[in-house]
DNA sequence: GCGTGTGAACCTCTTCACAGCG
DNA sequence: CGCTGTGAAGAGGTTCACACGC
């Protein structure tokens, strides 16, 4: 990495170019070029390859980027190299989605540990995991310093969850409620916006 | 409307204040400042204001918004003031959890009918509708010209629902699968990445 | 010749600062 | 006096065009 401060925007891009070169990967492929990113996540060469050469030159002239080379690096700039402790609030729907059907998809993340307060669903099996009283939390994510926390909890829950998450020490949390959520300096916060996506569509759709 | 071309961040942000709005409003306030959307959704205020004189002066010197007036606006410009007619293809967790739980949320959308190709979940009722086959699909949107497709189907059906989807006249997508998607010009598709959220999470959790 | 890496030009979005109106 | 609307300045991101290495 060159020391430059990385915008938001290019660090999703290095998520969708893993995500093609996973693909790439498991098609046998050996090497990719810039003009094959720019054309699977709809951007210019020339932007791709300035975002890669932002963390250094992992590129052959004349070749392209080996994809497993090129994978091994965007995983540890971003990080998932040693895959993030994931956990999930709520054993709703949602919980459910993200633990049995392709919500984790071609994202080589997976989930640790699923919490529900509804004492009716705890002790419930779910693609693996045992679903755990939120008293849990904790005890569960003692020894990783670094982990994410998935809120999917029922509206008007969201506030109290993120306080207990905090309180165990969460630093970065998705949420799929969409209440504005209060949380402490140093804490990342991001959402899941269906209904934004759905108000872009309805925007763009009339030609 | 200024005949500006309008970006999608902008917009994006438009339906972030007409979530503020609607929340003001059934709080019962009359009237809102830049600053406090500025608060809300962390944002300078001169961009609130750049954002909204783009499609005109709704603002008034000295006391700010009406929540009302600028509530209609804002959907009028999105087109949401009448809804767009949402169907969901896939009636698995995800679809569940799109029609029965806070998905929805604040975000003032409903949805008017599920598909599923599984003929055990045909006839199912799902939070007041019931599970459709995929066949029903042409016949459902008749009379819609405008209509939005959620596709939330298991990993490798997306290119298929989609492709029935657009045979039916859709031209704005939704798709929760992460697969590339093949679609003609002209239709709109939009993606939720559950594992590109994750990945920004992982890498600015690291201060 | 092909595809990367990169300065320079370009463009878009954001912030600043202030005039003007209620 | 408070808050909007807005030109001007600034920052940041994207595209262009080309030199260089394979």
């Amino acid at each position: 990495m060159k020391g430059r401060k990385v915008s938001e925007i290019t660090i999703r891009r290095l998520s969708h170019y893993a995500r093609c070169l996973r693909d790439a990967k498991s098609k046998g492929e050996r090497t990719v070029t810039s003009g094959y990113f720019s054309r699977r996540c709809g951007i210019s060469s020339a932007a791709v390859r300035k975002d890669l050469t932002m963390f250094g030159e992992f590129g052959k002239q004349g070749s392209g980027y080996n994809v497993i080379e090129l994978l091994d690096q965007i995983e540890s700039i971003l990080g998932t190299c040693d895959p993030p402790f994931i956990i999930i609030a709520g054993a709703g729907n949602i919980g459910k989605a993200l633990l049995e059907s392709g919500l984790e998809g071609t994202g080589g993340h997976s989930y640790s540990a699923i919490f529900d307060i509804d004492p009716r669903l705890v002790g419930i099996k779910c693609a693996g995991l045992t679903v755990k009283s939120m008293d849990e939390i904790r005890t569960t994510v003692s020894g990783h310093e670094n982990f994410i926390a998935i809120v999917a909890v029922s509206r008007g829950e969201g506030q109290k969850v993120v306080d207990r998450l905090i309180d165990s020490g969460c630093r970065a949390i998705l949420s799929f409620n969409l209440e504005p959520l209060d949380i402490p300096d140093g804490v990342e916060l991001r959402y899941i916006e269906v209904s934004t996506e759905l108000d872009l569509l309805t925007y763009f759709m009339k030609t």
